[in-house]
DNA sequence: CACAGTAATTAGCTTAACTAATAAGCCCGG
DNA sequence: CCGGGCTTATTAGTTAAGCTAATTACTGTG
């Protein structure tokens, strides 16, 4: 398993590649539970960091404040995340999930995606071990 | 860097929140030479493939028929792909590159990934390579 | 206290995907 | 030899996800 030399421009066409249609085929599979794949990142982003306004999640999240506006308020339809005011600050609201969108996160960390788990289940140790250092060092292209 | 054990369900979460984040970053870019991301990786699929049908095309870039079609229909109005009846099946048609998709496909290969590039060439060797890795497997699981 | 900056939302647009339905053509079995 | 069932492609219509630009509301500072 010695590093194969490839050239930037090549990793970034093949990674891109793979990662759009890696993206595509998780989005086929049906939402679990009627939350799409972004309104449960957010949701999930929500819960990690407790409570956050509107402009931190979108920044979590890698998305433009508007984007996080519809974001939250279908959630908010569904009644798994509250709008509160800020105390000392009028323009600020402050997100958090509610016990039903804590709910509805529990459960799918018991049946977490469904859809990719046992297909990663089905690779070697290894394999997973480098997918598992990959997100990381996906994480911080993303951030950069 | 040894492996460190991590469960199936812990790594389809993170691997999934690290390519939703990464793909947003991407997509956020503007697309190079009029081309979206979705645009450019069917025309590459599709030289790759030398000539496809609709159909056969649909199922590398795993999206349904229809998305094909209107992915086929934006390339061909630039003149970048030709639509020829397939000479036996009446009903299926064979799509193919024109000498122009096949130009700008060249002209993206000499500034391949403009946003990707860069960030990838600032990673260690060792991170290259692994993403290089990764990008098989996600191909791999993609596909199962 | 006016005004410059920040937070959130609204409005309007684009891309990307889906499903369901339709049209057209192939092919096999009686 | 032809009628019904499958396959291919497209059309129609919807939804989600993202963007920018503009608007509203509020803060805080000179």
């Amino acid at each position: 398993m010695t590093a194969k030399r490839v050239s930037v421009a090549q990793l970034a066409s093949s990674l891109r590649d793979a990662i759009t249609r890696f993206n595509r085929r998780v989005r086929q599979t049906r939402p679990v539970g009627d939350l799409t794949v972004t309104q449960l990142s957010a949701l999930t982003s929500l819960q990690l960091a407790g409570a956050l306004s509107p402009r931190e999640l979108a920044d979590v999240e890698r998305v433009q404040p508007p984007t996080m506006t519809k974001i939250v308020a279908k959630l908010e339809e569904r009644g798994l995340v509250q709008r509160t005011p800020h105390p000392t600050d009028g323009r600020q609201v402050i997100l958090a999930a509610t016990a039903e969108g804590r709910a509805i996160l529990a459960q799918h960390e018991r049946a977490r995606d469904e859809w990719l788990a046992p297909r990663l289940a089905a690779l070697t140790p290894e394999e997973r071990d480098t997918l598992r250092r990959a997100a990381e060092i996906l994480q911080k292209v993303a951030r950069a």
